[in-house]
DNA sequence: GCAATTCGGTTGCGTTTCGAAACCGTACCC
DNA sequence: GGGTACGGTTTCGAAACGCAACCGAATTGC
């Protein structure tokens, strides 16, 4: 049940949506972000079918997203938890989670806080090396190759 | 042909990902910061099925993320401009950009530089007020009103 | 004036994916 | 042995998707 989407592309943009690209893969790292790692909690938690979440979460252990362990408490339980990888869509989904407050309105869902002094994180933003925040028009999409300029 | 996915939810996230989340519209948007205007464009560009870029066009215009200019040079033509909202779409991208060419490898698509200067932009990550990157074990979501814990 | 072309779609139709609920197998508890 | 919790898998109808053909308006070529 392996979606082929665009198995080999040169867009990046698109070869992490083959990852994280599809609706719920997202919602559950996010959902991993905040602490859930059981099977049950996410289904709960999200709302997700079964089945939808099995092949999610097969598809995000084989992109390497998260990590699948056994904990053998009480019964069959396993955990999934985020890799380097995964925790590294922090940046994206933090953008986007402030991206949606920003034009769609805020939420009532929690905020997020620097655990070091309480204070909210900064609006996620691309800068120059100097630092400033850069705008879409402030940048070149730069070829570093003649074979596909479309490939952005 | 509009989805219903999560018409009213606490989640920030999932609230954008109600406007972008399905695969080919963060695309359209990629393309259209590339410089993409017109429908045929987008639709060789992207490879995407006539049809499937005609909903999105309009669901991203429904979402405020592009308008519709009517342009009419030769025949009909239209343009597809991006919003405010819709360039503030940059951060996500660039984030996902990066997020790939780090964890999938460099792609050897186009290079993101500064336009002031050629350099290019530094990666997108989470600051906390006084400058420091954070990392999601950094911060807490702070529940801003408690009728839903698990709106993040 | 008339055919060909371009642009921006829309329609049909077959395939893929999704989602809800039921079912399955293992391990624990008693 | 019965009950329960967990982590799936199966079934099946509904929705979304992709391709290709078609459509209507305006432009160009002659």
């Amino acid at each position: 049940m392996v979606r082929k989407r665009f198995p080999d592309t040169h867009c990046s943009v698109a070869r992490a949506l083959n990852d994280v690209g599809d609706w719920w893969s997202l919602l559950v790292v996010k959902e991993a972000m905040l602490g859930t790692r059981r099977f049950v909690d996410f289904q709960q938690n999200l709302g997700i079918a079964r089945n939808i979440l099995c092949d999610r979460l097969t598809r995000l252990l084989e992109n390497g997203v998260l990590v699948k362990q056994d904990v053998g408490e009480h019964g069959t339980r396993y955990e999934y938890r985020l890799t380097d990888k995964g925790r590294d869509l922090f940046t994206v989904i933090t953008a986007l989670r402030q991206w949606s407050d920003r034009w769609n309105g805020e939420s009532d869902g929690p905020e997020l806080v620097d655990r070091a002094n309480g204070e909210p994180v900064r609006p996620v933003a691309v800068q120059s090396t100097d630092g400033r925040t850069l705008d879409v028009r402030e940048v070149i999409y730069r070829d570093s190759s003649d074979t596909d300029s479309a490939a952005g």
